[in-house]
RNA sequence: GCGAGAGUAGCUCAGCUGGUAGAGCACGACCUUGCCAAGGUCGGGGUCGCGAGUUCGAACCUCGUCUCUCGCUCCA
């Protein structure tokens, strides 16, 4: 555990170190738990999201793509459920120093009544809870739980702090007068956004069930605490894709869906063993089936996609806030009816961390350590430098050539400064798959050398050959043929 | 939000019982060299997280505050 923490926090450190992740407004010592990307870092998450979304939309002919606002009528968080379950009145016990819900607790009490046969004193407590919890009546809440004498279960005593209200969504205003502007929320999830375009996309697209709708934006949560580097963070981004199926055929596709998914995390590479199926025992209001997808981080097996058979609980409840039909009328059985959904919902930023824990590095060689990032070529910020070997006799000048032929295929380096294998850690600390050098015999025969990143092998090849064996290890045809 | 620990140069850290800041690496220029973090010379860079207080004098002591790390809590 302890040696697992410190492989993390070296992780981090050459995450702001080498360009990929900075504490956001750091100048102002920082914001909690949020981020930016860095040159290097938005280089990977721009990729990363370009590789799934066309794993999705491009290699799916009945997938199609969406971008929604991030402001939404307030009403979709009410039939979404967010309203209610993101808000909870939280009290801590000063002895014990463990927080509960007070609304959990009022529960349990009221559990305690019923076991004891007392179901009049039960069902009375929780009345008076809910009339509380609808007025929003927080000091009110903390006399019932010092009235009904509810203690603390680990150290037993009822030295309560006050009632405190957490929203997890985090509201604005829209309208520029404040008097007669509307609360909004920024979405907490960009599933919501599909939902409530299902219709014009269905419409529009003439999709027939089964069909999916893919996205990737931005969400916003105000955690509690927010730990873990970028693993959970208030601002962050997701990449969901909502399948919308006949009912009845959901299991199969949660199924299928699952699979393919785990196919594609192991197309990037990333080691079998750290990767893992959870199933959830128990199941959120909405799904009548959910999994996770887990990495094994530094600190443990996480969450970094979950697929969820969300049934029609979504539509349906669209359908009555809204009070407009969403029902699909299916030729092939000639029925009409609500499509269930299936969701695969992965967090951009986890996939982010976990290809850092993934690539991060350290091999030892005979006489020193050395350090590279073993990214997929595909998803790495520079995809070649190129080096002269040294800066005089018209080297740097062929270097140079080849940086801008090169540079209309890949992103691509320049870079004479330093000793020729300083040059190469540098490029091999970002994960950068090839150097080329250029070196006297260049001159002469128009070859170069170039060497990969991994096995630090050089080969010499023609000068006009490079785009092409670039190309084959950095283009995303090789991953596709995975999925 | 509670409890514990931490914050000195880009990074890793020194800095004695208070006497107004150093090293190595990194970075930049030049010279020498040329295939895996080379050597030499020179140089840039810090209001010691921030704000008060004590003191003749604070990186150091006291208080507050911010941020980070760990634990509790929460986690669709």
């Amino acid at each position: 555990m302890n040696q697992e923490s410190e492989i993390f926090k070296k992780i981090i450190a050459h995450s702001k170190e080498y360009g990929f992740v900075f504490p956001s407004s750091e100048l102002y010592d920082g914001l909690q738990a949020v981020y930016d990307y860095g040159q290097n870092g938005v280089e990977v998450k721009n990729q990363l999201k370009d590789l799934w979304y066309k794993s999705m939309v491009q290699m799916n002919e009945d997938i199609v793509g969406l971008d929604s606002a991030i402001f939404m009528h307030p009403k979709i968080w009410q039939a979404s459920g967010h309203v209610d379950s993101f808000n909870d009145p939280l009290i801590d016990n000063k002895d014990s120093k463990k927080r509960y819900r007070a609304d959990v607790l009022i529960e349990d009490k009221a559990a305690e009544y019923e076991a004891e046969g007392q179901n009049d004193k039960a069902n009375a407590l929780l009345q008076k809870m809910g009339e509380l919890l609808e007025n929003e009546n927080l000091d009110g809440l903390r006399e019932l739980i010092i009235e009904e004498n509810i203690k603390c279960p680990l150290s037993g005593s009822s030295n309560w702090t006050e009632v405190r209200q957490f929203n997890l969504m985090f509201s604005t205003q829209m309208g520029s007068v404040s008097d007669d502007s509307n609360q909004i929320y920024l979405r907490p999830e960009t599933a919501q956004g599909i939902f409530v375009n299902y219709l014009n996309v269905q419409k529009t697209g003439r999709k027939k069930i089964p069909f999916g709708i893919a996205q990737i934006g931005k969400a916003f949560r105000n955690e509690i605490v927010a730990r873990q580097f970028i693993f959970r963070m208030r601002e962050f981004e997701q990449m969901e894709m909502q399948f919308f199926v006949r009912p009845g055929t959901e299991i199969e596709w949660y199924e299928a869906w699952m699979e393919k998914r785990m196919r594609w995390h192991n197309a990037l590479g990333i080691n079998p063993e750290n990767l893992r199926m959870h199933k959830h025992e128990k199941l959120a209001h909405y799904a009548n089936a959910a999994s996770d997808i887990e990495f094994k981080f530094p600190f443990g097996f996480k969450e970094i996609e979950g697929i969820h058979s969300r049934t029609d609980f979504d539509l349906s409840r669209h359908m009555e806030y809204s009070r407009k039909k969403i029902s699909y009328h299916d030729p092939e059985i000639n029925q009409s009816y609500t499509p269930y959904v299936v969701e695969t919902s992965a967090g951009a930023d986890r996939l982010f961390l976990m290809l850092m824990c993934h690539s991060y590095t350290e091999e030892q060689l005979e006489d020193k350590q050395r350090i590279y990032l073993n990214l997929p070529p595909f998803l790495a910020p520079i995809k070649a430098a190129v080096f002269p070997l040294v800066k005089k006799d018209g080297l740097p000048e062929m270097a140079m050539k080849i940086v801008n032929d090169l540079k209309m295929d890949f992103k691509v380096v320049y870079e004479e400064q330093g000793a020729i294998g300083k040059r190469y850690t540098r490029q091999d600390l970002i994960g950068t798959p090839f150097c080329i050098t250029v070196d006297h015999e260049s001159l002469e025969n128009d070859t170069v050398t170039i060497r990969e990143r991994n096995s630090m092998q050089q080969e010499r090849v023609k000068t006009a050959a490079l785009a092409e064996i670039i190309g084959n290890k950095v283009n995303n045809k090789q991953f596709f043929q995975k999925l």
